[in-house]
DNA sequence: ACCTGAACACCGTTCAAGT
DNA sequence: ACCTGAACACCGTTCAAGT
């Protein structure tokens, strides 16, 4: 007689998502992950392949997430389109750091996300910036971008740069800068 | 009778290092210390208070390296040094992937430099910086230049950002743009 | 004063046995 | 068809015992 599911990959990521930003990468056990489903370590078995698979799924839910949540942001004037795509990452990254530092490939020995998944969050930014600076330097513009936005982000989150004094205000003034010199290709 | 040291902090943070950039943050394991320096992996434990104390030593390390690195590129002219200075982090980040990574608190779970530690690399973009822009805005230009080259190093040695074409060229064409727009502050 | 083997708790994973 | 306990290899760490 088939036993009953008890639980099920979604569920399971789930509960991935919610210890990794608890406790970080490492506190994302399978005997972790499964205590919270309500099974044995053994059981996962049967939904993922294994804990590298795991965090895999966890990347691409976390992906699909954010994904949606810059879509909600999308504005007609391609200007402030592109202010609101960057300023969304980056409370994206507030709100999910461990999601956020685990997409962007920040942890070593972890499943990185395909380009090709990356790219969906970055596809409104992308065009944002091909109605502001014309195709052919759209990709330089929304590199140039992300890289800046990617970078702060990652430091303030670590703390890797000290930053002293107002943090949002630097985040402002760079953000500014970073723009005036993408519209100002030539 | 005191028994002779067969190996020695130094030796050991070598190891820690080489087996970094071999096999990333996992493949540092205790016993694989052990086994590079010549001793069983308890006897680590005489030299270094754990595995936490061997990875934040091996990023102190690391940067001591990269700052003896970027102190060799130093060049009088103010706007020539900042291109040199960041065109040495790229560098350091290729030689040294893993350590980079780690440097830059990438790493969850494994312990990231102390913000003053990792102002000491920073110093000489810093000087120039400020003789490049005057000293109100040297720590914002230094803060936006170090934030864009954080974040496209890492896109690169992660492979986030789908780099179609020439990478090395958008590096030139992003560098060129981000040293413009911290030059035009007025 | 440093090195070692033995031991412990913990982790990922497999598998035969249960329902 | 999924769940479980038992088992295995591996890891970090401690400690008494060696020299």
């Amino acid at each position: 007689m088939p036993a009953p599911a008890r639980t099920g990959r979604e569920q399971i990521v789930a509960a991935a998502r919610s210890l990794l930003e608890e406790g970080g990468v490492d506190a994302v056990t399978m005997a972790a992950v499964a205590d919270r489903v309500g099974v044995r370590s053994p059981s996962l078995y049967k939904h993922v392949r294994d804990r590298g698979d795991l965090l895999a799924q966890t990347v691409a839910a976390t992906i699909d997430d954010v994904t949606a949540r810059l879509e909600a942001l999308a504005e007609p004037d391609p200007g402030r389109s592109v202010l609101a795509q960057v300023e969304g990452m980056r409370r994206f990254a507030q709100e999910q750091p461990q999601g956020f530092r685990l997409m962007f490939g920040a942890v070593p020995g972890a499943p990185r996300a395909h380009p090709s998944e990356m790219e969906r969050p970055l596809r409104l930014l992308l065009e944002a910036m091909a109605a502001l600076v014309g195709p052919e330097h759209a990709l330089d513009g929304a590199r140039l971008v992300t890289a800046w936005a990617n970078g702060f982000i990652t430091m303030e989150l670590t703390g890797a740069l000290q930053m002293g004094g107002d943090i949002d205000a630097a985040w402002e003034w760079g953000l500014r800068r970073i723009v005036a010199a993408v519209t100002a290709v030539g």
